[in-house]
RNA sequence: GGGCUCGUAGCUCAGCUGGCUAGAGCGCACGCCUGAUAAGCGUGAGGUCGGAAGUUCAAGUCUUCCCGGGCCCA
């Protein structure tokens, strides 16, 4: 008996396939990496869409710095599938990745390992090995880039630190100059002590800080106590009548020049006594309480005046410093001013003015015309100008000396300790502090000559032709560009491209679009290190006119450095324009934070240089969290681990988890999570490989049926595919490529593997192999098969690779599926129109499973094909499961027999063990079953097709 | 503190202009199959739609406030 079975079961057409079911990535990718490296996959592409519509997706350069992470693994995998999918659409899509080479990042780095060796080391070695860093970093990050199974110009990659690069870098910044938007100017800028530079926004980091707040007395001088007590404010006079402010910076006060009040804030005074000494104090009427209780004074030791007077009484008055003798400036000192921006939130009410150490402070002290005094060297300390007791002290430690001091001459009212956030340097992680020193700026609101609109409004302007995605996008940069200052773009390190200007000893600057196009070209042969090896006429060249007042033998150059802001802020044009490609590009795709970054400090160079923005379309996507929704750190120990992800699971399964996420939101992240996406890709790998069983004996050309020709079901899996198609060419025309991996993954778990494959089976298995009913089905699968693998290539590299490599017939003669192009959906097929009769059909094969798992829980039945169902129905369902056929229906339920009882009623399906003897070969419980006394234990269909066979 | 943004089952996502007992897939539980087998199928249990007020005949969907998260800034 047994032995007779397996007969049955030679007679089957079961699957067969070399395609295996383990995946194996993590062996197998690098194998398919190499196969593509060989045959150079990304030249080939390029030479196949050449000619073709070019989209240009221009890559944002990360940082040359570090292994990658998970950021880098989003961002770049985002970058592919755009360009896949735009390739496999018939785009030519280069794809040129580059880095961000020059900056403090990697100067402090290599600073720090070169140790005490750099204070022999000239700036030219110093570059050199900053270089020499930057380099490894951009041949091990380019590997493992590649190892995502990204394709793009990894052998002509561009580098911020290349000579054309650099070349284009001043191109752009020529024509800035030229339209008289840079300047140089002294301005209180973020300085870090510990890196001795300036910083740039970007470069800062908040963290929670304590610092000490004080309240200060600042004495009114002798001429205006008189213009107080005629105010009503000061009655007794013994009293010292004071000025309070607070700060909680108290180093500043030694660059102290003024006192600042609202002009239309009320002020009163508080009279009070202090270790003998009578005072009374200014305030603003809101803070008196306030203040009173920070000095710890209590109700019945303090007297507030009735009077109020407005901060604008008080401007021109005049105080003598707390420990500043005389005026250590060249202009006005030591006044009351007003200032718009003072509030009653906390303090005083009055704020304490340093033009040199605050941007707010500046702007006040441009206006009543104080100096920009900042008594504070590279190094964070005092210069000698200060009071002897202080110069030479590092700022970041004096606080408490100054305090001390003011203690002492009874001028501290009061002193508590604030948690606040603060700017710290992203290198040197220490505290940044506001220092004045000489920069250079790029102008947002001077008007660019031609256009009569500022940099500001040009730029607000041109960020409604853009394309933004997600569309707040448009919003944040407004807001960004709104509220904007102008642009320090100069740095004091070694390692970046110089400024090029040159300074005769006159001080005057040479800065002028030709100077700066000659040193351009110079650059661009011999890279910036030529600007510290060779002469100002080398730079120029010998046949440079120099306007008037310069002379050759009198020009000294400049050692400021760009911003790497600026360099990578000009990509645009070193990178695409310089290559012949199209600017505005179509595409940059980048994480939400380069909005303030890399976006908007785009945005303004070519705006600046070209009147329009560098991209027409904008793209952001989100960070990881943890699964909680949290910030990843290492010192949290939520981090994700992108190397070790992609060693685990191979980078398919990577790709695949980007796929599946929504990049717009954050993107929840860890292992078990990426790990669970292996379970969507096994169930993708399994579709394909039942596909690939089944078809293996199936040549296109011979043996496909067409479509009118096709069994119901195997329509219906063709309309299924269409309606597919459609939504994923959607999805992918519209970078949701979750969405479009959904409808993938849905399609495999439901429409394939629960119900087509399944249904499938009795046919394909049974059936004899050359029948058109296995035929039939075999040629949905081959199209499913073929456009499913397509589909995929974008997500999957290198599954898609090797299914595309397993199929024995395709419907594109290429070699790799990433040179083929999208399935299109097929309008000669109607999936509207058959969607109602569907419905029903399914709806109703729902219930009758239902029933059977009544059945089975009875442990009346095991599998479905013993159950006999007796639908009973209404007229409407009775029409379309005639027309559909009974048998088709059973079939489709895998059942072995359907019965209709019309009887007008509720729908319900009833079922029953069948009463027929089971087909050994099929298994399937019908009639036939036992009728040819020659073949007693098969059903009719089972010996037509053994017999047929012989 | 400010700007932008997000918060629907354990996970990933649907829920259009407010309108039936809030859906899907995965996962989970239970069961079936053993002719896709380190596979396949079925059934089922899971949700105060972040919270609270309000507008409305009706709110996951609109308004306000609050809570929590993220990015950027101060």
């Amino acid at each position: 008996m047994s032995e007779k079975k397996k007969n049955y079961r030679d007679t089957l057409n079961l699957p067969k396939t070399s395609f295996p079911m383990k995946a194996n990535l993590v062996q197998r990718e690098p194998a398919m990496r190499k196969v593509w490296a060989k045959g150079k996959i990304y030249e080939q592409i390029r030479q196949a869409r050449d000619g073709a519509s070019v989209f240009t997706l221009h890559d944002g350069p990360p940082y040359a710095n570090g292994d990658i992470h998970m950021g880098h693994v989003i961002n770049k995998v985002l970058k592919d599938f755009v360009v896949k999918c735009k390739t496999m659409q018939g785009f030519d899509a280069p794809y040129i990745p580059g880095w961000d080479c020059h900056g403090l990042p990697i100067e402090v780095k290599v600073v720090s390992e070169l140790g005490d060796k750099i204070k022999e080391m000239s700036k030219l070695e110093v570059r050199k090995n900053c270089k020499k860093y930057a380099s490894k970093y951009i041949k091990l990050q380019g590997r493992e880039f590649q190892a995502l199974g990204i394709f793009g110009d990894f052998e002509n990659p561009y580098l911020t630190f290349k000579p054309q690069y650099e070349a284009g870098i001043l191109e752009v910044f020529a024509e800035l100059v030229d339209k008289g938007l840079v300047h140089k100017q002294l301005k209180p800028i973020h300085w870090s002590v510990g890196c001795e530079t300036a910083l740039a926004e970007a470069e800062l980091e908040y963290q929670d800080i304590t610092s000490s707040s004080i309240f200060v007395n600042f004495p009114a001088a002798k001429e205006s106590v008189g213009k107080l007590s005629e105010l009503g404010l000061v009655g007794d006079g013994d009293a010292k009548v004071c000025f309070t402010i607070w700060t909680t910076t108290p180093w500043t006060l030694a660059a102290n020049l003024a006192v600042a009040v609202h002009p239309r804030l009320e002020y009163v005074s508080v009279s009070y006594e202090r270790d003998g000494q009578k005072f009374v104090s200014i305030v603003a009427a809101e803070r008196a309480e306030a203040v009173l209780a920070a000095a710890g004074l209590e109700e019945g030791q303090y007297k507030i005046s009735e009077t109020k007077v407005k901060g604008s009484e008080f401007e021109g008055l005049r105080y003598v410093h707390p420990f500043v003798e005389g005026n250590p400036t060249d202009k006005d000192a030591h006044m009351v001013v007003c200032a718009e921006y003072v509030t009653t939130e906390d303090g005083t009410g009055l704020v304490h003015i340093a033009p040199g150490h605050g941007v707010e402070d500046y702007m006040v002290g441009q206006k009543y015309g104080l100096a920009i005094y900042s008594p504070v060297c590279d190094d964070g300390c005092y210069d000698d100008t200060v009071p002897e007791w202080i110069a030479g002290k590092s700022v970041l430690e004096v606080d408490p000396v100054v305090n001390e001091h003011l203690r002492k001459s009874g001028l501290l009212l009061a002193e508590k300790e604030i948690v606040h956030s603060y700017p710290h340097c992203w290198r040197s992680k220490m505290p940044v502090i506001f220092r004045a020193t000489e920069q250079w700026f790029v102008s947002v609101d001077k008007e660019i000559p031609g256009v009569d609109k500022s940099l500001r409004n040009l730029s607000l302007e041109q960020t409604k032709e853009i394309q933004w995605i997600p569309s707040w996008g448009q919003k944040r940069m407004d807001g960004m560009l709104e509220s904007r200052p102008d642009w320090c773009i100069s740095r004091q390190r070694s390692w970046g491209l110089p400024i090029p200007v040159f300074v005769n000893s006159n001080g005057d600057a040479l800065l002028t679009k030709e100077s700066v196009l000659a040193v351009a070209k110079h650059i661009g042969e011999k890279g910036s290190d030529c600007w510290f090896t060779d002469s100002a006429a080398e730079i120029l060249g010998e046949g440079f006119v120099l306007p008037e007042g310069f002379s050759f033998d009198d020009l000294e150059k400049e050692e400021n450095i760009f911003d790497v802001w600026f360099e990578s802020g000009c990509s645009w044009h070193s990178v695409m324009e310089k290559a012949g490609y199209e600017v505005p590009v179509d595409l940059y795709l980048e994480g939400s934070d380069q909005h303030r970054g890399w976006f908007q400090l785009s945005l303004l160079p070519a705006v600046a240089a070209t009147g329009r923005a560098p991209f027409k379309a904008v793209l952001t996507h989100g960070f990881t969290v943890d699964e909680k929704g949290m910030k990843q750190s290492k010192s949290l120990g939520n981090y994700v681990n992108a190397q070790e992800e992609m060693a685990r699971y191979g980078s398919d399964i990577l790709r695949l988890w980007v796929a599946s996420a929504n990049y717009q939101e954050d993107m929840r992240c860890n292992d078990e999570l990426i790990g669970r996406t292996q379970d969507a890709y096994r169930k993708i790998r399994n579709t394909l490989r039942y596909l690939f069983g089944n078809l293996d004996d199936f040549e296109p050309v011979k043996d496909a049926v067409v479509y009118d020709k096709m069994l119901d079901i195997d329509r219906w899996a063709m309309q299924q595919l269409q309606k597919l198609i459609g939504v994923v060419t959607e999805n992918y025309n519209g970078y949701s490529f979750y969405k479009a991996f959904t409808a993938i993954y849905n399609f495999c778990t439901v429409e394939m593997s629960s119900i087509y494959m399944d249904v499938l089976k009795d046919r394909l298995y049974c059936n004899a192999t050359d029948s058109l009913s296995r035929r039939s089905s075999q040629t949905a699968m081959q199209e499913i098969l073929d456009s499913m693998v397509r589909m995929l290539a974008p997500i999957l590299v290198h599954t898609s690779e090797e299914a595309w490599a397993a199929m024995k017939f395709k419907s594109e003669n290429v070699e790799s599926v990433h040179l083929a192009s999208m399935p299109e959906v097929d309008e000669s097929i109607d999936f509207a129109g058959e969607k109602a009769k569907w419905d029903k059909l399914m709806g109703l094969r729902d219930e009758v499973l239902r029933v059977l798992e009544d059945l089975r829980q009875k442990k009346e039945i095991a599998s479905n094909q013993e159950a006999s169902v007796t639908v009973q129905c209404g007229d409407e369902l009775a029409d379309v499961l005639s027309d559909f056929g009974l048998e088709n229906f059973a079939a489709l339920c895998i059942v072995s027999e359907v019965k209709l009882e019309n009887n007008a009623g509720e729908t319900k399906a009833v079922a029953k063990k069948s009463e027929h003897k089971k087909c050994d070969r099929c298994w399937n419980y019908w009639p036939s079953v036992g009728s040819d006394s020659e073949h007693d234990d098969l059903c009719q269909r089972c010996i037509e097709v053994v017999t047929q066979a012989k």
